[in-house]
DNA sequence: TCCATAAGGATATCTATTATCCGTAAATGC
DNA sequence: GCATTTACGGATAATAGATATCCTTATGGA
């Protein structure tokens, strides 16, 4: 049971979508050449960020992708449930059901099985939305030489789009 | 990100064993009736079982399943890395280092982006770890009405193995 | 001896993930 | 208007993982 490759990605997507100027945006091409990840296959875990309602795309020459609200309303757990879905990582499947000597008993509510299961997801989620995108990019801050910090922006500013 | 169909199995699986006379065993054939499902598949899971020291399976007739030691000694969390693995739902595949204008920079220790996925995905652990096998039985116990309770007895003592 | 069983290897099938390609529409600069 | 750049969505291919089955072997009990 794993996350899929994309959620990595958007989480350092997002992080650096974060840390971009007021009004600035990154391109995926910029962001795939950033991360070293293929950028049609990006395109699509942007396209779910999209969907989700967490950054916005816009065309043409000097589009590409913001945040569309501030990074301190951002969760870890908005930014996973948009590419990974918002199902349980445990499913189901009422295997009680086929139990040949209960038949005809009809169960009510989830068995304890899938209720204890589901408690333990549910703590899960709750650690992820306990952490803000915002307090990503302030440990990044003071975890990362500063002259590797002005390489970034030299870097990111070069491929900034947006009304900067 | 979903669990293996197996880790429901082998929790009813556990449930039923754990309610099991002293000295007796289920086949895999006789578990695999009682919850609905293929028999050779849900071995596979059993053996994952008996690897992890869980269950010990017995050969011959007679043969089959019971619990290696007490139910108030086996947690979900054993159960769940028994059949999935113990490793983390979130894998760092450090794109960090992918990174044009970072290169030469070494760093140390996990990225925050794994270090947060880690913290939650240990959560998630905490809280499987902190339910003993022994509290389903309880739970069952008080919610199945008798009569079932006395059904699924009969039906299981007509298929019990070992030294009864 | 004969049968039932766990255990493990080999293989097939199905599904999800990963990845690529192409077409469309919109925004920008000329 | 026109060419370029971009997000977006659909279609498809390649790969990996989950699901399932079959077969052989060794062992224990009758």
């Amino acid at each position: 049971m794993q996350m899929r490759n994309q959620v990595e990605w958007v989480l350092h997507c997002c992080s650096l979508l974060a840390a971009l100027p007021e009004g600035g945006r990154l391109s995926t091409k910029a962001l795939a050449d950033f991360h070293g990840v293929p950028k049609e296959y990006l395109s699509k875990a942007l396209q779910s960020l999209s969907q989700a309602g967490l950054v916005e795309g816009s065309l043409g020459p000097s589009g590409g992708y913001r945040l569309a609200k501030p990074a301190s309303e951002i969760t870890f757990l908005d930014i996973v449930e948009a590419v990974e879905g918002k199902g349980r990582n445990f499913a189901c499947t009422e295997i009680r059901r086929n139990n040949p000597c209960l038949q005809g008993h009809d169960p009510k509510g989830p068995c304890q099985v899938a209720r204890i299961m589901w408690q333990a997801d549910a703590a899960w989620r709750r650690e992820l939305a306990a952490v803000k995108l915002s307090e990503l990019t302030v440990t990044l801050e003071r975890e990362l030489p500063a002259d590797l910090q002005e390489r970034a922006t030299t870097w990111v500013a070069a491929r900034l789009g947006g009304s900067v």
